[in-house]
DNA sequence: CTGTTAGCGCATTCAA
DNA sequence: TTGAATGCGCTAACAG
């Protein structure tokens, strides 16, 4: 129809009829079907953001940065969640090929390449967001977890602990073995042994927590310094200190990385390696963003952002025995 | 083709074919076309949430009550946000009727009925979540605000406070609105006026509340309590209470709607109103499903779902002047 | 049990 | 400047 040149404004169009069309358009309310566009075109203008938990202020922050940037450029942008499981990324991963969105920005569930691979092999563009994967040929954006780890233990070191408990997420994370491996340099060069029984892999999520700091205390000799590898896990660690009557920073100290935004604005209290993850968000998806558009973009990217290391009241002195 | 009975199990194949055909889709790694799919089917399966900002934990708790419910019926959730503009939103309807989502879950940015019109128009089913809308034939899904308000303003008064800041959200919102009509209804049965220059409306956002606590402060005599009507405004007027040097609740209480999850956790503080934002979302795709699935389904419902007044810290007794 | 025909709503290509 | 034919990948309805 004519009717497609007028709302694409492709083609040249009499004005005359081009008025005509739309007081039709107007008057019946017609809408233009995506779908049947989408399927002709064969592109969707759409794009995916896969976390672990859409639930989790950092992923909602990041997924903002995502969207906002997303928006500016006329895509859409859908969420999903995989609840840290391979298996439930898998599936999400299929029906986003099924739907033939245009790119994924991946937090991946685990550090196989397989997943990156399968979208690659249905030329769908790729992400990688915060963590890595083996294979290295993808564009990806994250901060320097080994480092941000190293600096916290440092910290804590600096501050006279000795038994510092790490409480680590699922050792297939990449971002849990790299926080754990900043943790064992800042020991070493310390010139301190790795007590193997003070680091605990766990789920990213308050149980998590609760259960490596229960696991934590019942070490002959209590750690004096908890690090938890994310928010959730401080927060469960930190209700499990609690109700083991332990005080922080009194008794114990904590350090965490992510910032908890609402908590952070009422009574700022975690010391933390907080990572930008609305700008994380909005680097990753203009990387997808050049794929996409510039057909001239050249070797895969690898962003790492800065972090924060910031000081607050969870991380004090080691108290008289 | 074949192939599309056996990918959806209809009709009858022999075992032979069957096999053969699902051999070739996994050396081939075929992946069905959802586009084409849905154009034919004149269904796509997937479903929308429209709220005003993803990023407040109310919403994204609210979220994955949404996105379980929808998925254990194998539902896709679109989400989007509306930032509270009325603009917004009726671009992301049109953004939504163009996707052909099957039904839409709407936190409306007003209480306008046309948006819900306009679904209605394209025979999308609608329901709204959360607040009110002027014309009633949909289905709805929230708390009674009103009672809720009219609660926490009794907890107050019973405390003994008798200047009361209202801290509401934009006047166009129906919580905002029926928040303040809870407040006024048990300051009346108390016996007292109600002080219109006590009641203020503003953003449903940190920024909101700053303001709206600065200006109730700059009152000649001085509130001894502040009702916040949402969690933002409560964060926001909290930081601003603060930096007036003012202590909670030993120089002013407060109180608001909405739990903040995190700070909950780590220090449960703010005496709230907290509504049950995840089965609220349940509830409300529950609805929706059976109105897309179910052909009798009657009349439109309203659900009113209980909440809970839970009493923290941040309330206590008038201080001595 | 299997293949064929047709059309969902759009945009590209070519003709008028 | 406009219209007609064609096909994107799928499924419903019918034939074989």
């Amino acid at each position: 129809m004519t009717v497609s040149r007028v709302i694409n404004r492709s083609g040249a169009i009499s004005r005359e009829t081009r008025e005509r069309v739309e007081a039709a358009i107007a008057e019946l309310g017609y809408v233009p079907n995506t779908l049947a566009r989408s399927l002709r075109m064969k592109a969707t203008q759409t794009l995916a953001l896969v976390v672990s938990d859409i639930t989790n202020p950092f992923f909602t922050t990041l997924a903002r940065g995502v969207q906002d940037a997303a928006r500016a450029e006329g895509f859409n942008v859908i969420f999903c969640n995989t609840d840290e499981s391979e298996t439930e990324q898998a599936e999400q991963l299929v029906a986003l090929v099924q739907k033939r969105v245009d790119g994924v920005l991946l937090v991946p569930a685990a550090s196989s390449a397989e997943p990156v691979a399968y979208l690659k092999r249905h030329k769908i563009p790729v992400v990688v967001l915060d963590r890595r994967v083996e294979d290295c040929l993808v564009d990806s954006v994250r901060c320097d977890s080994e480092l941000g780890a190293y600096q916290l233990t440092r910290l804590l070191l600096d501050l006279g602990h000795r038994r510092i408990a790490m409480l680590s997420g699922p050792a297939t994370v990449s971002t849990a073995v790299d926080r754990v491996a900043g943790y064992r340099r800042a020991l070493t060069e310390a010139g301190l042994e790795v007590v193997a029984g003070l680091i605990f892999h766990g789920a990213y999520s308050p149980i998590g927590g609760r259960q490596m700091a229960q696991a934590a205390l019942a070490c002959t000799r209590r750690p004096t310094a908890f690090f938890a590898a994310n928010n959730f896990i401080a927060i469960g660690a930190y209700q499990q200190l609690r109700e083991a009557g332990l005080r922080v920073p009194e008794d114990v100290s904590m350090a965490t990385f992510d910032e908890m935004p609402l908590t952070t604005l009422i009574e700022p209290f975690f010391t933390v390696v907080a990572q930008p993850a609305y700008e994380m968000g909005q680097r990753a998806m203009q990387l997808l963003l050049a794929r996409l558009t510039n057909t001239a973009v050249g070797e895969c990217q690898e962003v790492i952002l800065p972090f924060d290391l910031i000081v607050r009241r969870s991380t004090g002195p080691v108290p008289a025995a």
